[in-house]
DNA sequence: TGTCATGTAACGTATCAAGTTACATGAACG
DNA sequence: CGTTCATGTAACTTGATACGTTACATGACA
């Protein structure tokens, strides 16, 4: 577990359910990331906080979006997951008074700020739809035969 | 312990270092920085591997620059500390033949990657000289009365 | 030779994402 | 109804890693 990858599968899980239509369970969900439908249920529950999902109890229940793919950002995704730590490295505490550190600090954390910042911008101006756009794009050049396909049949190993 | 601060830490001890001539021992820096001396020892062998330190055993021994500050970049000294992860996030595992998967780590890699160079290119044009120059700026305005004093009486506290 | 300093291994601690187990809640089907 | 299915959540385990600490070897100088 070295690099925090909850946006990288949040993200994986939502262009999947854009493949198909109808709720997704925790457990089919689980099965396409090959991990578990806890881990599913976790991350996902930030977005259904903040509306971007849907999730319903007992028989075909699941998973479902209640938001339009255009209008969601990858930086609302990053904020729905409760914005989790961007950079690896940081400033030392704080040693008030100390001079050294002070301007160390100061040199280092503008440019961690100014990445962090760069980095949600990115993430500001690609949406759901983009990212579902690339991947029926992808698609098509992987299966030239099927062009529009519907199934997703076993597309994800 | 969140955010690895070891960059941060080495260049608060060798700005501590450029402030007084003559050897430094560990022990003298791990007070200053608040905390041990093999911690010291440990984040430094990597700058007297790659030629920025020298490092002495013995008495009178200890730790001085072996390179010129206006030469040495924060970049130089992140290489020399072993290029440690810099984003906190990152891709799921590959999941070889997921489309999905492939166009998610393709949207979210290019960021990181530009976000990585990003902060590698500003660690790039910082040298020590200029991080030393700052301190001394820092130092003045701070002690406006003692112009030039070269003692680091408690300056780190 | 004794003291001082670095070099390094080994172990302990804290943190956090991810995985796992267990059980409660609630909806739909029979 | 009550059974089944699905989510909701708490609690625990695992793995990785920075940081702290102890212990001891190596080597230099008085």
């Amino acid at each position: 577990m070295r690099r925090d990858s909850r946006l990288s599968g949040v993200l994986h899980v939502l262009l999947h359910m854009a493949q198909r239509e109808g709720a997704w369970t925790s457990e089919e969900m689980a099965k396409a990331m090959d991990t578990n439908p806890v881990v599913i249920r976790r991350i996902m529950a930030g977005l259904r906080d903040h509306g971007y999902l849907r999730s319903e109890k007992g028989h075909g229940g699941g998973w479902t979006f209640a938001c339009d793919l255009d209008k969601v950002t990858l930086r609302d995704i990053y904020t729905a997951l409760g914005e989790p730590t961007l950079l690896a490295i940081g400033n030392r505490t704080d040693m008030p008074g100390c001079v050294v550190e002070a301007a160390v600090n100061a040199a280092l954390g503008t440019s961690f700020d100014e990445a962090e910042q760069f980095l949600l911008a990115r993430f500001g101006v690609v949406t759901l739809a983009m990212l579902a756009t690339d991947v029926g794009r992808r698609m098509k050049a992987h299966h030239p035969k099927h062009k529009g396909h519907k199934k997703a049949h076993g597309e994800h190993a």
